[in-house]
DNA sequence: AATGAACAAAAAGGGTATTTTTTGTCTACT
DNA sequence: AGTAGACAAAAAATACCCTTTTTGTTCATT
């Protein structure tokens, strides 16, 4: 048995995808494993697991194999070019984009769309349109107690 | 003149959507301010700017209305409960879903999905799903040279 | 300056029928 | 084991028609 790669059965077992259905990606290029054994069996890479994964984490939002086609083709670019461990990656994916976060600091659409936006950003346009002088901003929030349960806030 | 709140001037001017759509999102629901002046001219909070720029960016990117009306829901209803100032803040909106981002720490969707997932959570499934002694991941990945251009890497 | 109402055009949603894509099952092959 | 091929069922896309929603425009009102 060879050491490199991932067999069917496991790649089945990780991502809860069927032999049919890799075997019909594989068919209509949707993933398909560079590496092959001498006895001509797929060996997907860690790579190619990760999509498998992404594109089983869309199918059981409800999103339909040719829309993940379409989206997934960025990621299979992405990942031969991406120098950070993939380890220390994290995916949003969803029906029109594919996000990839790094660690917590840093993360870029896959997509051209412009998904991701600051509030401080906005909060400066609101400022420059208002005028140079700007009103005291903190007015306009809505003042907040202490009942957050929508985000988790570490400090 | 009221010195709190946003006038419909300010707002076409920021967000780039027109006095007519303002008017009918005002009389169908979507987004109505809560302040009005004497004269019964509507003044927007912040809250509401950031809404309706949530709004502007989705049509930008073709979804439409009705979609929009059944997402900007959580939004809404998010806001005023967040304890967090709002410029600390980032937001991923698409027709799916619309996430907030906090600083660079947290993020969390507002709706009930399971978007967001680390690879180094695949990676161990991977391992266990190998059996107790996994190989050297690192052979699994590609080898990256120096060439992200996906990425901004901040270190 | 901002609002509201009325009319018409554009955009989007719902339903159905038809075609294409995807998957399961079975079979044979290495 | 794993792969490939053939057939049929399920799922999804497409096209079409019709209804609803959304928007621009114009006009009157405050």
């Amino acid at each position: 048995m060879n050491e490199t790669g991932y067999t069917c059965q496991q790649v089945m077992r990780i991502t809860g995808l069927s032999q049919r259905q890799l075997s019909y990606w594989r068919k209509t290029g949707l993933v398909i494993p560079k590496q092959r054994t001498a006895g001509g069996h797929a060996r997907y890479s860690f790579a190619d697991l990760l999509i498998l994964k992404t594109a089983r984490k869309l199918i059981d939002a409800g999103v339909s194999v040719q829309r993940i086609r379409r989206r997934i083709t960025s990621l299979t670019d992405f990942l031969p070019s991406c120098n950070i461990p993939l380890t220390e990656l994290s995916l949003v994916a969803t029906g029109d984009m594919i996000l990839v976060l790094h660690q917590e600091t840093t993360f870029e659409a896959l997509t051209g769309q412009e998904w991701v936006y600051s509030v401080a950003e906005l909060e400066r346009e609101a400022a420059t349109s208002r005028g140079i002088i700007e009103p005291k901003q903190e007015e306009l929030f809505t003042a907040p107690e202490n009942t957050h349960k929508n985000i988790a806030v570490n400090q």
